[in-house]
RNA sequence: CGCGGGAUGGAGCAGCCAGGUAGCUCGUCAGGCUCAUAACCUGAAGGUCGUUAGUUCAAAUCUAACUCCCGCAACCA
């Protein structure tokens, strides 16, 4: 079992075919603020991410560009590692499915199947599109002119017959709902574990493993025949990365099971039926939680390559920020919800938000520090209820910020960061200590001191979304890097210490006349 | 009758489970302040809570029917 203070939180493997979009941004980016916070919380932290490199159409890109495939993915793999990069992602590691390490973690997890007579060799036959990689019934498909069968996505379909290794999926469909019934947090939201469970409820299939028809995979152990086809390969590197098949590992044994699958609403069958499945088959420890999140439009679009409409995450840092693109997609919507991105609704929070709420509150108290406190935070003289009640409600953040986060809840978590941003908004104009400066300078000095120090709590409880920006602002205030995390929220700032001249962290976003 | 989610002021949402003056953010309008990134604060206007019927002293909240939207329906971010 995973420590106590240990936690384990996985992106899905991107398959490295696909150019990086806002869907991979988004889903690491959750993970990204789920590691940061829980680092500044304390644990010890496992956060991974990588690339599903095997199958049919990586193999067959590859032949296209006349190079072999596991040059072709050391190629296409870095657009990720670029990406993450880019989004400054806390990684710790970063998996590719050719490593050795994975092949003989999957050739281990299916030697177990195996033995636990779970895998069967069978075949089937049905019509694929290799394009899609996919079987449809022949109910989906249409005839086209030349008599071809075309699959609903419009890729032509040929008809296979093939030797396949099955896992026995069928077998775990009772065993599977009283997982879910012993542990009603495995699937999140709400709305997709009762799709999950109403899936399982519709009976299931066995589940075919390996394909003949192509040699892009881990080999399947003692068959030479076949290789591992996509999902038992994909799934199995959550295991990998900690060390498996060495269960004695350090890894291991500190960070499995891991604590947090994130994935895409797509992908949340094959994350919540097939791995618990496996896990439960080979006797494995299963993961805490798979949480979905919900799938982005584009100015109320669907996104689509053929709309020529998809999102790339780099523009929107290029155009942006990093760290105002970080918040927008984890504000805007309720996290596990569909959301809708559009040019204007950025601007806005970033205007509003981000310049005028949090950014301005920065900037018009450090500035009043800065010109009357000597260029120092100051010594303040004792606290009034005003003073208390507001510093009071950002010790309470911490609690409230644990909580939303537990559950995913990120935009509830924002909420109530900005909920003391406002209220501290508020202390500035009651307090106006622009007017104390002659009428009574100690308390003013007194105001600005509780302003330096909600400053500095808000910049550190906000820094898991915004590191940069945080960072800054903790810069600005001479906070040390040993004392930016969450332990040190209790401990007031030091007076005395001077500070460097006060400057915007969060610029306002100027809407240009083009795009 | 396949399963599930949703319809609340201009926009986006909360409230519904445990019925009893309809709340938040943005936008709009008016005022205040002048420390600050034309930022901050206060107040106002604006909703018969998808439709219809029912239960009840009382329904956005419970029941029924209906309309519309959206997910899922087997191997696809």
């Amino acid at each position: 079992m995973g420590a106590n203070n240990s936690y384990y939180i996985t992106t899905p493997i991107y398959y490295v075919n696909d150019k990086p979009h806002i869907g991979h941004a988004y889903t690491t980016l959750a993970c990204d603020v789920m590691a940061r916070f829980k680092r500044l919380d304390g644990y010890d932290v496992h956060f991974l991410t990588g690339t599903d490199e095997h199958g049919q159409k990586v193999e067959k890109a590859a032949a296209a560009k006349g190079i072999n495939p596991q040059k072709f993915t050391d190629d296409v793999s870095q657009n990720f590692r670029d990406l993450a990069d880019k989004m400054g992602l806390s990684h710790d590691d970063f998996i590719r499915t050719t490593e050795n390490r994975h092949k003989k973690s999957v050739q281990a997890l299916w030697q177990r199947l195996l033995d636990a007579g779970d895998i069967y060799l069978g075949s089937y036959a049905g019509w694929y599109a290799i394009r899609d990689e996919a079987f449809y019934a022949e109910s989906e498909l249409t005839k086209n002119s030349d008599g071809k069968f075309i699959a609903p996505s419009g890729a032509e379909t040929e008809w296979v017959e093939e030797e396949s290794y099955f896992f026995k999926l069928s077998a775990w469909g009772d065993k599977l709902l009283k997982f879910y019934d012993d542990n009603p947090d495995f699937i999140m939201p709400k709305t997709r574990r009762n799709e999950v469970i109403s899936f399982v409820k519709g009976g299931l299939r066995d589940l075919s493993i390996s394909r003949t028809t192509f040699n892009w995979g881990v080999d399947v152990p003692n068959d030479e025949k076949h290789i591992m086809y996509v999902w038992l390969d994909a799934l199995t590197n959550y295991l990998t990365a900690v060390g498996f098949p060495n269960e004695n590992s350090d890894l291991y044994k500190k960070f499995w099971p891991a604590d947090l699958h994130m994935v895409g609403k797509d992908i949340i069958r094959f994350h919540g039926v097939y791995w618990p499945a496996f896990l439960l088959a080979a006797n494995l420890p299963t993961p805490k939680r798979v949480f979905a999140h919900g799938w982005w439009t584009n100015e109320g679009q669907k996104i689509s390559k053929s709309l020529g409409n998809v999102i790339d995450p780099l523009e929107l840092i290029h155009t942006y920020g990093l760290d105002q693109t970080r918040y927008f997609l984890l504000r805007e919507v309720p996290f596990g919800k569909d959301g809708d991105f559009s040019r204007k609704a950025m601007a806005q929070r970033m205007n509003s938000e981000l310049a005028n709420d949090f950014g301005n509150l920065c900037q018009r108290s450090l500035s009043m520090v800065f010109k009357n406190c000597d260029e120092k935070i100051p010594t303040p003289a004792a606290f009034n209820d005003d003073d208390n009640k507001l510093l009071n409600d950002c010790q309470q953040l911490l609690p409230i910020l644990r909580g939303h986060l537990d559950v995913q809840a990120f935009h509830k978590g924002l909420e109530s960061i900005w909920k003391v941003i406002g209220a501290a908004n508020r202390y500035v104009d009651a307090q106006a200590p622009w007017g104390l400066k002659k009428t009574n300078p100690e308390r003013m000095t007194t105001v600005l001191y509780v302003l330096s120090d909600i400053i500095r709590q808000l910049a550190i409880l906000t820094q898991p979304f915004m590191p940069i920006s945080c960072g800054k602002i903790l810069d600005q205030l001479e906070i040390s890097a040993d004392d930016r995390d969450f332990k040190n929220l209790s401990n007031s700032i030091t007076s005395g210490i001077s500070l460097t001249k006060p400057q915007g962290v969060f610029p306002r976003f100027i809407e240009d006349n083009q795009e």
